[in-house]
DNA sequence: CGAGTTTGACCCGCGC
DNA sequence: GCGCGGGTCAAACTCG
């Protein structure tokens, strides 16, 4: 597969509203250093520059609305080329399964799995990002939802359970995992289901790995 | 027999 | 200060 295969997204987001506001302070600094016309009052050469002020701002607002459109035709473009590609992952997990498990459910297992494990890789970077943008410290959090049967998720990790605890307000109980690297990597992960759809599971990663996984491919392997 | 899971006890932070 | 709830510990247990 390519390395990005053109997923990686480049969203040249230009904010109109703080154009807007600057471009009014603008405005606002013209009216106060207003030079005198002779023949005319202070108040009616406001007026008129009130109204060329209406005017611009009119022109800024129909900018930020065709920025606005411009914006939501690339998220809809966006949306597709997930979709797309997310359907050649199916197709991949399919046809790799197929190969190694003739059981149906298996292979749903397989392909459920693999989806957890793309979505958790963007969830974190989705997380890291804009942790790294504020510049904290903290470890980094992501949460990802999976429909799955059980309480395992395969990530291509291994894990050793450590606990599991009945939460307020959810007849399922938490369970507790530990990276199986551990205490050399500090990452754990919450499983729990979802109080409103109990066949979603709620996954939550606290850290990021500091090793590679335990074996080549074994995000697939572990999927049996 | 070792690795992993279960489960009750304990710890600790937070709100009142 | 107290109680509650979430998180962790560790001994007992299970399984391959």
């Amino acid at each position: 597969m390519g390395s990005n295969n053109g997923s990686s997204i480049c969203l040249d987001l230009s904010i109109g509203t703080l154009q807007f506001s600057n471009s009014c302070m603008k405005q606002h600094n013209k009216i106060n250093k207003l030079p005198l016309i002779h023949g005319s009052t202070k108040m009616e050469e406001k007026l008129i520059y009130n109204s060329q002020i209406e005017a611009e701002m009119v022109d800024e607002m129909n900018r930020v609305v065709a920025e606005n459109r411009r914006l939501s035709t690339m998220l809809a473009a966006i949306s597709e080329r997930h979709r797309a590609l997310r359907a050649q992952v199916l197709e991949i997990m399919n046809s790799t399964s197929s190969s190694s498990s003739t059981k149906p459910a298996a292979k749903r297992r397989n392909v459920e799995g693999s989806l957890a494990y793309l979505e958790a890789v963007n969830a974190s970077y989705k997380v890291n990002c804009s942790k790294e943008e504020v510049g904290e410290t903290r470890p980094r959090i992501s949460r990802m939802y999976i429909r799955s049967d059980g309480l395992v998720v395969r990530d291509g990790y291994h894990w050793r359970k450590y606990g599991q605890k009945v939460i307020r307000d959810n007849p399922y109980p938490r369970a507790y995992f530990r990276c199986s690297f551990a205490p050399v990597c500090p990452v754990k992960k919450k499983v729990q289901r979802c109080t409103e759809d109990h066949s979603v599971l709620v996954v939550t990663y606290e850290g990021e790995h500091n090793h590679v996984q335990p074996l080549p491919g074994d995000s697939l392997n572990c999927l049996r």
